[in-house]
DNA sequence: TACAGGTTTCTTTTT
DNA sequence: GAAACCTGTA
């Protein structure tokens, strides 16, 4: 075998990459754990590997890799591609193009259900819902159970999801859930427990999966001897990213395609375990080894090839003192004089300043926009920068936080193309017809009950009595749906069609609709790029266009922009240059993730993986005094915030120190460490906890 | 029953 | 500082 693609590899990573390659008679080999630290090569590792077990003669067919992300899933396939090009030439392309199973948990599993559906008794046009259908369907029940108007507040919508989903992703019991996570709901166990039933009977009568579905009919399809054994059958070789953020219900799914563990590999970090919110849970890496007879490999990379030695040294102090710790301290040969720096600012404002002029400073001396990144712990800690960005007219792309597709309009229009697609969906008829005039919650309601006995839903619905007020609009969107269902227009026709339907309405309902209207071009440029509708909105779903932009229309490929991501969205990235905003008590942590002392240290972890994003430059700015909302603009109500507890007394030497702005404006009275925190927005949410 | 206008509540991270 | 909830009017 030529091994010369491997020249480059470091004796853990070419081990990894080779376990189980290679045994007699084509043997798979038995069960990998990579343990591979921030910047370790994880992805390059995790690359070759793929590659070079299709270099070995695996049908990349049937080759299952699970990332966490789509972005990270294409960022893999193209390395293998490449790497494979380089040793087999020009045949590599034929094989690596058929390495079709890679995806993220959700994704794989809506593909495995939509083939599966009969034999699961679902109906294969079923639709997915993203978090906010469901929360709208967990309402729906919730009134009609009678719980929205208690005496005592009965938990939100929002809320009920979340306990309901912990559940399921934890497999754990309600009690449990609710004594752990969300004692203040533990009053209305039963009730939720009811709510709960009626929510999953809603989502099967109206053939709807939400998120958690997706695992939790992919894990019991698993539960089945003949299934199992036809799903797990379809893959030789089954390998799963970031393992350290999947769920228990992950890991019976990954255990029921595997049950010996042969071909299976995981690799992840525990220290940037950041997922705990989303029931992810640190215990599916600790106790993967032992899972299996024999016991899994367990490799470890703790060399890093990302950042300078100050740069670690100062994120190795952050994750030193964590309570408990598996991995070992990375270490590096790349020296640096440059120490992290921690920037102290008056507020926000300044913070926002500061950014800006070293990103331009840095871009004067050379270093493109797009090898700098900005890094905050909540979306919305990135306005301020985002507003003097735009004045400065610097581009900049913005990772995380609201999403395009959860605009109004967008989802208007969406709704339209689910309703179409599946008629017992009532969430996406429920918002569709109440844009109609004169239509309102209860109108709706009725129509999507007559349309639910109906054995011609289109018929019903063109018969139905309408409000006068809607009475013109009515014939109009009957036909749209009608049109829509018999898919005679075919795609992409279908979605310029509602938009004809839709921008009438959208100018009756919005003031802003000049700028909506925008937005719904984009979509339908996006939907001309799937193949389908069903595509489309599964994808869609799935895996939303992640990146907003701040200036008219997302920059060319080609054009240097600025990189904006909450530090969950930044995960597995490097750039050479990082700021990191608000490293202050109240933001890192957040005050609202303060509870236990388990939430704790997944913030710093959070902060960790934060600072290890970075190569040759780490800023981290702490802003002195935060500006508390609910006042005029001119309002100077304010708390001040201290440096983030993560970065205690002893381990500022390995920062270098700096106010900013260097010759301060006035009074420099501010300028320096304060001793008054008093942080009444936190203790004001505390009196209702 | 729709809808406008006033009031209260809670404010994160994402597939 | 947005969204959910509440109340009064047509």
């Amino acid at each position: 075998m030529n091994a010369a693609h491997l020249e480059k590899l470091n004796d853990g990573q070419r081990a990894a990459v080779v376990h189980g390659i290679g045994l007699p008679d084509g043997r798979v080999g038995g069960p990998l754990l990579i343990i591979a630290g921030a910047g370790s090569g994880k992805t390059n590792t995790l690359a070759h590997r793929v590659a070079q077990l299709i270099i070995a003669g695996a049908d990349p067919r049937r080759i299952l890799l699970m990332t966490f992300s789509r972005r990270a899933a294409s960022e893999m396939a193209k390395r293998v591609a490449r790497i494979c090009a380089r040793v087999l030439g020009d045949k590599a392309g034929v094989l690596t193009d058929a390495l079709t199973w890679s995806g993220t948990f959700h994704g794989i599993g809506a593909r495995i259900l939509r083939e599966y559906a009969v034999e699961l008794g679902l109906d294969p046009q079923f639709t997915i819902h993203d978090r906010e259908d469901s929360a709208d369907l967990m309402n729906l029940v919730r009134h009609d159970l009678g719980f929205s108007k208690t005496q005592n507040r009965f938990p939100t919508k929002g809320t009920c999801l979340s306990i309901y989903s912990r559940a399921v992703n934890a497999e754990a019991s309600l009690e449990d859930v609710l004594r752990a996570s969300f004692p203040w709901c533990a009053a209305w166990g039963k009730e939720l427990r009811g709510l709960f039933a009626g929510y999953v009977e809603a989502k099967q009568i109206q053939n709807v999966l939400d998120y958690d579905d997706l695992l939790l009919y992919w894990a019991q399809t698993m539960g089945d001897v003949t299934l199992a054994g036809e799903i797990g059958g379809r893959w030789d070789h089954v390998l799963v990213d970031e393992y350290q953020d999947t769920n228990r219900l992950q890991a019976t799914i990954l255990t029921g395609l595997k049950p010996a563990g042969r071909g299976l590999t995981v690799v992840g970090d525990d220290a940037q375990a950041i997922y705990s919110f989303r029931a992810a849970t640190v215990r599916n890496i600790l106790d993967f080894p032992k899972a299996f007879s024999p016991a899994a490999e367990v490799i470890t990379l703790d060399r890093n090839y990302r950042s300078t030695q100050p740069i670690l040294a100062a994120a190795n102090g952050v994750i030193g003192l964590a309570k408990e710790r598996f991995t070992k301290n990375l270490w590096t040969d790349r020296p640096s004089n440059e120490r992290p720096r921690l920037i102290t600012v008056r507020d926000e404002a300044d913070q926002a300043k500061f950014v800006a002029e070293e990103i331009l400073a840095n871009r004067e001396s050379g270093m493109r926009l797009k090898d700098q990144a900005v890094l905050f712990r909540a979306s919305h800690h990135s306005g301020p920068l985002e507003v003097e960005l735009t004045r400065r007219n610097i581009p900049f792309v913005k990772f995380g936080g609201l999403k395009f597709l959860d605009s109004a309009h967008v989802k208007d229009m969406l709704a339209a193309l689910r309703f179409a697609q599946n008629i017992r969906d009532r969430v996406a008829g429920f918002r569709l017809l109440q844009l109609l005039p004169g239509v309102g919650p209860a109108t709706a309601q009725n129509a999507l009950d007559a349309i639910a006995e109906s054995a011609d839903p289109i018929e019903t619905l063109a018969r139905l009595p309408c409000p006068a007020r809607a009475q013109s609009e009515w014939p109009g969107f009957v036909d749209l749906i009608a049109g829509l269902r018999s898919g005679t227009s075919g795609w992409p026709a279908e979605i310029a069609q509602v938009r004809a339907w839709y921008e009438p309405h959208l100018e009756r309902i919005h003031e802003d609709f000049e700028m909506r209207r925008a937005d719904l071009l984009q979509l339908e440029d996006i939907a001309a790029g799937y193949p389908g509708r069903e595509r489309f909105l599964t994808e869609i779903t799935l895996d939303p266009p992640d990146a907003t932009s701040g200036q008219a229309g997302v920059p060319l490929l080609d054009e240097d922009y600025l990189i904006l991501s909450t530090i969950h969205s930044a995960k597995g990235q490097e750039w050479g240059a990082v700021f990191v905003l608000n490293t202050v008590d109240g933001c890192i942590p957040s005050d609202l993730g303060v509870g236990t002392s388990d939430d704790i240290e997944e913030e710093r972890r959070l902060l960790y993986v934060a600072m290890t994003r970075a190569k040759d430059s780490l800023n981290l700015v702490v802003p002195q005094r935060f500006f508390t909302h609910g006042q005029s603009s001119t309002g100077d109500r304010h708390v001040y915030a201290s440096r983030t507890r993560f970065i205690p007394a002893h381990l500022v030497d390995l920062f270098e120190r700096r106010a900013w702005p260097t010759v301060p404006s006035g009074s420099n009275s501010s300028i320096g460490p304060r001793k008054v925190r008093l942080d009444v927005g936190a203790r004001m949410r505390g009196m209702w906890r």
